[in-house]
DNA sequence: TCAGCGCAATGAGACGTCTCATTTTTATGC
DNA sequence: GCATAAAAATGAGACGTCTCATTGCGCTGA
């Protein structure tokens, strides 16, 4: 149906060698054949069948991303970044969503391993699960580089923001505001990003004098439900409340403001509030959230760029583990200077209910 | 590398066909050889090239889709449920990103076509660029379904939303609250389905008995600064002032109000506002944007069940042409009824500045 | 004129799979 | 035990490309 070299070569009169010649530049050619090819090219609109080249070469110029959930902007944003120095250097790529589950994620791993893809990034469902078995079998065929969520204690090629860094900026900011009893919500510890931000928040409150407490530390999930509750417990509660909280990401950040909005706290009346990732950009939503910028595009840029070296230049020699810094955007959900007689007179109403 | 067939069956002890046939199911095979066989692709951790097969069956179960902006909330939301369908079915899907360019939307075809893709989804990023000639290129090599944006006068299957009809419902919501100085800013009115919602815009109007004047139809585009500038120039004007604006899509809806919050006017003190697409979901930002809310999931779902049927079952029969409702959710920027006097001392005060 | 050289062009063969015509094995009935 | 039919297994060939060893050709200098 569509056109071969073969007929390309019938119709230029000359062999098939010299056809593949001019289309792949990899020989020389006199001048007059190859105006005849490229005729013959433009008059039945050849285009090459990649697949038979990619049999025959055993490359397929195209590399994969798998994220965990291509609905929550973030992803997007990386996969942009990935494209872009993908198309850069010739490379296609195939984008794969494994919802968040450890084993769509080792079938879409395995499908991408039939299609003879060059390299993969990923941003891994499975925290804990990534032992070092699971990690071999999912790198046995081709590069991977991790992007965003790391193995726990596995040395391999990765691309995530400055996690503990950028946490610690973040509680520094609130503590500058005056804050002391600052709570942080996490996702899932099995990521190794959430453990890496929870260490950044210990670390602030270290470096300003002030305790880390057990009760300040909430361990939460990505899951509404389970977010909710722990936020208005530990919000609501008679004594000890904190006056600030910090959540780990974007999607637990919104599922605990979602829930303390529901319950009829709000910021920066009732907390001062930081999270990691843009919830709503706009700054003329009310309240503008204080977030934690990653620069999620460069950072898929970068990924592809150390997943390339790697497959152009040698699948061994040092893993490269790039840390990209991440910025502080202030709004007003953290900006106040804290006030305690106001917000616990504001608290006690709100009890009643 | 990687193992072959043909290492199978050596080590299987059977001959290449029996061991294809075994994993295609081809063909009868008997219990024995079965299992010699499956226990060499155990023992290899074999996994079939899905390039070679593609090259002789000439099928590669692959589909594409062409947005023109990945990092638009709406399009992720919409490659998910295409990417659900897809799946369900057994084919993969490679997303693109036209980036809104034509060119580089022609660029993606071409490479999707050299990767003989079956078939295809397609959000153009051109509107009356999209000619009989250029559609016909485009399509020329496998099925096209459009999404979202449609083609002006073609005849092709297409999935989209009852752009009139919703936006019929949101002007008619906005005139149950009072309002008949209703002004529309819309994107670039050479996609069509930006067309059918100014459609729907007059149509409401005049069923409300509402003439459509020509100053209340603001001609926009997706860029912020021109939609500023024409949403700055409408609001601010001394006499003829709307009292609420509607927004045709998402990125000129949150362009708007960007630039009008920017002036000091906000929503919903200084004019009601309604919106296609959800800006930002979230409840407890205000203002809460009133929003026309497209079923994403469904229309990328629904357009691969289009596709998939045209590559199935025959190139001919009638074309497809699925209209899905949207719905309509009210929030505060259009829920308040219209108070004339209030509304003007504000603004005045706004213009003084 | 012709050997020697270098550039062009050639075309067979391979990549890993599936298909299908053919051969071999097994089962059945007498 | 043998003829026959049915089932199973076989392996060569093709898909479209690239590679590479070989051939062809024109030019140079002796």
């Amino acid at each position: 149906m569509l056109p071969t070299q073969k007929e390309l070569a019938k119709l230029a009169g000359v062999s098939s060698g010299t056809v593949s010649n001019v289309i792949s530049g990899s020989a020389r050619v006199s001048e007059r054949s190859r105006q005849k090819v490229l005729e013959a090219i433009r008059i039945l609109n050849y285009q090459p069948n990649l697949i038979a080249r990619s049999l025959k070469t055993n490359r397929t110029k195209t590399l994969g991303i798998v994220v965990p959930d291509i609905t929550i902007p973030f992803f997007p944003k990386i996969i942009r970044g990935a494209e872009c120095a993908a198309r850069e250097r010739g490379y296609f790529l195939i984008v794969l969503d494994s919802e968040g589950s450890p084993n769509r994620e080792s079938e879409m791993v395995a499908l991408l391993r039939a299609q003879r893809i060059e390299g993969m990034l990923l941003v891994t469902a499975s925290g804990e699960d990534l032992t070092t078995e699971r990690w071999t079998a999912l790198s046995s065929s081709f590069p991977v580089v991790c992007l965003d969520r790391l193995p726990a204690d596995l040395d391999v090629d990765f691309v995530c923001v400055d996690d503990c860094g950028a946490a610690e900026m973040a509680i520094s900011h609130l503590m500058r505001c005056g804050h002391r009893d600052i709570a942080v919500i996490t996702g899932p510890l099995t990521l190794r990003n959430e453990q890496e931000r929870v260490r950044g928040y210990r670390q602030a409150l270290q470096k300003g004098g002030v305790p880390a407490r057990r009760t300040m530390i909430w361990n939460g999930s990505f899951e509404q439900d389970e977010v909710a509750r722990i936020c208005q417990n530990g919000m609501l509660r008679p004594s000890g409340r904190p006056t600030a909280l910090f959540a780990t990401n974007g999607v637990t950040g919104l599922a605990a403001l979602r829930s303390l909005y529901s319950v009829g706290l709000s910021t920066p009346q009732d907390f001062a509030f930081v999270t990691f990732d843009e919830i709503a950009a706009e700054d003329f939503f009310r309240p503008g959230i204080t977030s934690i910028v990653q620069p999620t595009f460069d950072m898929g840029y970068r990924a592809i760029e150390v997943l390339l070296n790697r497959i152009e230049h040698g699948k061994n020699g040092r893993r490269e583990k790039v840390r990209l810094p991440a910025t502080l955007t202030v709004r007003e959900s953290s900006s106040m200077i804290l006030n305690l007689n106001a917000s616990s007179k504001r608290l006690k109403k709100v009890r009643k209910h």
